[in-house]
DNA sequence: GCACGGCCTTGACTCAGATCAACCGGATTC
DNA sequence: GAATCCGGTTGATCTGAGTCAAGGCCGTGC
C-alpha cells in the first residue's frame, strides 16, 4: 500500500507540506500559484493523527479556525431542540470542516473524526489576512463556502423530494465520486460511518437504512459485508437515485 | 403608513442610498463605517420596482451579482432530476440571494419575485475587489455565506426530524422574527407566498400544509383570512415547533 | 471460553402524511 | 352574468417508513 514517492507516503504523516501533499488539487491550494501555497502553508498546523472517536470541536465553541481532512474521515453533527443528534456533512480528505462558525463566531455543529484522522487546522484570522493579499485566496475561500451551501441545498431538496431508496442511493454514489477525485476506487471501499449516522444525515431510521442496504445487495446493486462495500454499480444506483449519469 | 423622514419614504424608492436606506442595520453595510458604506454604495446598483412572478436570474445562468432585497419578498427555488420544483429559500427586505453561484460562477438556484419588490443587484467582482480594500466588508462577507449555510443546516434538520406541524409552526416564527427585526409587527402580516411554495420548502403537500394551518386557527395560535396572518402567538407557535423562547 | 455490550438485521404492526377526489370562492374573460 | 381558472380547503383512503420487538454477529474483557 506505501507509495513510491518519499515525501507523500503516509497520508497521516504530519511532515508533509501543503506543496508536497497528494490532496493540493482539490484542498485549499487548488487554483493558489506556488509561491502563494508556500503563504498557505505557513499559516497551516498539522497535527499528529487523530484517534477514532475524537472531537475537533463542539458546538458552541468559539470560532478560531477551519480544518480541512488530510486522512481519515470526519461527521460533522448538531443537537436538535429535542435532544437528538442530528449528522449534518461527512468529510473526507481534501475537504474542509468548520466554515459554519464564520458567521456567529462559534460553531454551529460539532465535528467528530470517524476514523483514525489527520487534520490541519488553519486559522481563520490568518486566512483572512492572507486573503486581502491574495485575491486567489480570498475567491477560492468565497467558493469553498459557497459550494458548502450549495451542497447543504442538494441535501434539502433530497431530504424534501426523495424516498428512502433514492436517499440512500444518492450518498453511495457521492461517497464513490469522492473516492474517484482522490484516485481511488468507486466501486469498492469502506464506510467510516455507522449505519446511525448514515440514517439520521438521511433523515431515516437505523432499520429503514438497513433494509435498504439489503434490498440493493439482493439486487446485485452492491456487496456489503458490515462497513465494507465492494462492486458498486454506479450507474444503477444512479438510476435508482433519480441522477442523470 | 408613511414615515416622518424624507429619504427613507418609500421602500421601493430606488434614489434612496445605502447610508439612508432603513435596512442599512440588518443588510449589508452592516458593520461598514461611514465612509466605507459610500465605498460600497458606489458599485450597488439599485432598480426600479420589480413587478410580481419576475425572475431575478435562472439556475444555470453565468453568476454575476448577487441580490439585496430592498423591498418586497422574493423565494429561492431549483429543478430537481424528477423535474420537480424545489423551494430552496423565502428572502425578505435586507436579505441577500444569489450567494450560491460564487461556487461554480453560475447560479445553482433560480430568484423570483413574490410580489412587487426593490432590488439592490451587486457585482461580485466589484466585491472582490471591494474586500480586499475593507477588511470589514470582506469579513462581512464570509458571515453572510456562513450563515447562509447555518440557515440550511438548520432547515435539513427540520426536514429530517420534525413533524408536519413543527415545520409549519417553525416557518411562522422565523417569519414572524424576521418582521420584528424590521421593526415590523410579529404578529400580523401578509403571506407573500403561495400554500404550494410553502409545502415545497418545508417537504409537505399543499394538503397537508393547509390542514396544518386551518388546526393552528382552530387552536387560536393564529387567525388566517388566505394569505393574511393575525395575532399570531410566537410563544404557543414556538412551543408547538419545539423551539426554546 | 463465555458473558457482555454495541451494532446491525429482520419481521410484524402502526401511523403520519401522501394521494385521490370533490368542492369552494374570488378573479378574469368573453 | 355564465364560464373558466386558479388557489385553497376538506374528506376518505392508502402506503412508505417508523415503531416495537426479537435475534444475530461480532469484538472486548475477565
Amino acid at each position: 500500500m506505501r507509495r513510491a514517492e518519499a515525501p507523500k507516503a503516509c497520508p497521516h504523516n504530519p511532515a508533509v507540506s501543503c506543496n508536497n501533499c497528494r490532496l493540493s488539487g482539490i484542498c485549499l491550494p487548488l487554483a493558489l500559484e506556488s509561491d502563494e501555497i508556500v503563504k498557505l502553508d505557513n499559516i497551516v498546523q498539522r497535527g499528529r493523527p487523530l484517534p477514532k472517536s475524537r472531537h475537533i470541536f463542539r458546538e458552541g465553541d468559539t470560532f478560531t479556525s477551519v480544518f480541512a481532512v488530510r486522512s481519515g474521515a470526519v461527521k460533522t453533527y448538531s443537537i436538535t431542540d429535542a435532544g437528538e443528534e442530528q449528522v449534518t456533512g461527512f468529510y473526507f480528505p481534501g475537504e474542509v470542516v468548520g466554515l459554519d462558525g464564520i458567521g456567529q463566531n462559534r460553531y454551529a455543529s460539532s465535528a467528530v473524526s470517524l476514523e483514525v484522522s489527520a487534520i490541519c487546522e488553519i486559522p481563520f484570522s490568518q486566512i483572512e489576512d492572507l486573503s486581502g493579499q491574495l485575491p486567489n485566496l480570498q475567491r477560492h475561500f468565497f467558493k469553498l463556502l459557497s459550494s458548502e451551501i450549495v451542497d447543504d441545498q442538494r441535501h434539502i431538496t433530497l431530504l424534501s423530494k426523495n424516498t428512502a431508496d433514492e436517499r440512500v442511493a444518492s450518498l453511495l454514489v457521492s461517497i464513490s465520486a469522492r473516492q474517484a477525485r482522490r484516485q481511488l476506487s468507486a466501486s469498492a471501499f469502506r464506510l467510516p460511518m455507522s449505519r446511525a449516522d448514515i440514517a439520521s444525515f438521511l433523515g431515516l431510521t437505523v432499520e429503514t437504512v438497513s433494509r435498504v442496504l439489503s434490498r440493493f445487495a439482493k439486487q446485485d446493486l452492491v456487496r456489503i459485508d458490515n462497513k465494507e462495500i465492494s462492486d458498486l454499480d454506479v450507474e444503477g444506483l444512479k438510476a435508482v437515485a433519480n441522477l442523470q449519469s
